[in-house]
DNA sequence: TTTAAAAAGGGGCTTTTACCCCTTTTTAGA
DNA sequence: TCTAAAAAGGGGTAAAAGCCCCTTTTTAAA
């Protein structure tokens, strides 16, 4: 009996040139392939659909790959994720693996590091590379904290920040007073350690809270 | 026989996924994968190694999709190259067909388009889908020229400008007088139709004068 | 129900930006 | 070599941004 294995890929030759692969595994069968955690959720709620494992990538439209994989925890905890994604960066592998993935592969690896990890994770329960696991234990580390809140109210003002708007028109767009709009900034000026608005536009692009 | 193809991706899984798959279709077979277009130029001095179709992704380190078409162009006029890539932008796509693509193909497509595309472009020369035919057809059109030459003062400038330094912090960076870079900003402002600095800075990130 | 703190709004001030219009110097083309 | 451009520099001004310190209102928690 070969394990189940669900792709969630929005790129479909990607998914199904994977389908393919995983397909060729001794140990392995495609199940069916989703283009989102949306379509994913759905497929679910038929007990015959819920796989040993899914492959997830982590940019997707309509339902990214941590919000899915979440959920899948909540719900389907006996369910295996696999994340599989582009994304280098540390933060995001993090909130991957907080989010309850077992594992975490870079798109840029060999088909038999693939296969590997996959039975890894279907029968120790989790797969990292030397990479992950390094990354891992620096993030046990004293870690300077930089992990700072901004409310629902000040990340909307950052984006309008992000345009060739005034203050008193982002207040207007807002229906706050121009001086209530001055102390947004401020105070996130003072929380993130900037001097300008071009830092606020930079900080914000960075952190994906505006995208140009 | 077999017409012979080549992939040139730096992402290791997709490529050998892919792989399986054009090994998979009737009339073609995988020649070799190289990781980056200067890998394949390499490769190419072995007429042994010259292929009929060259599947080319866009995005790589080292040597770029663009150039490499270019370059093969060049040398391998005979070598059909068809681009793969998820890169939407107009300005990328004209600029593979402009470089010698025979076909431009999202990653978001099915396998079948790609066997498909793969055939026309062996057999009539090219292949394109309605989405690129459509945007060859627009790019042909009046066409509003934006294409505004900055000169490298001016871009060297822009790049100072995307920090939280002053004009007169800058002035004093690139050994001007500040109403020397009052005057490069006035005159960006005005050829790219700009009201202030964040206008610019999201321009600048945009148009990849300056990564964040 | 009291209380503390967060959110919203404000006054007054300095610096920086942005936008005029103008002169001198340098560069390159006819 | 002349000449017409860019490039570089400048003065003055109004608006916007940034930075204090302060009050009122709303919210949440004890």
């Amino acid at each position: 009996m070969k394990y189940s294995v669900v792709i969630v890929e929005d790129h479909i030759l990607l998914s199904q040139a994977l389908s393919g692969l995983v397909d060729g595994f001794a140990k392995f069968k495609i199940l069916y392939i989703c283009k989102n955690g949306k379509e994913l959720l759905t497929r679910l709620k038929d007990p015959k659909n819920i796989p040993d494992i899914v492959l997830m990538d982590i940019n997707m439209p309509i339902m990214n790959g941590i919000e899915t994989t979440a959920a899948l925890k909540e719900e389907y905890p006996q369910v295996k994720v696999l994340a599989l994604s582009v994304e280098e960066e540390e933060k995001t592998i993090l909130k991957m693996l907080r989010a309850g993935a077992k594992g975490y592969l870079l798109k840029d690896t060999e088909k038999s590091i693939l296969e590997n990890a996959l039975i890894e994770v279907q029968e120790t329960g989790f797969y990292h590379t030397t990479d992950v696991t390094n990354l891992l234990l620096g993030s046990l580390q004293p870690k300077k904290d930089n992990t700072v809140i901004l409310k629902d109210r000040e990340l909307e003002f950052i984006k309008h920040a992000c345009t060739e708007k005034t203050y008193k028109e982002i207040a207007g767009d807002m229906f706050l007073s121009p001086k209530t709009i001055e102390g947004y900034r401020d105070s996130i000026f003072e929380k993130l350690n900037l001097k300008n608005r071009t830092g606020l536009v930079i900080y914000a692009i960075k952190n994906k809270i505006f995208t140009p």
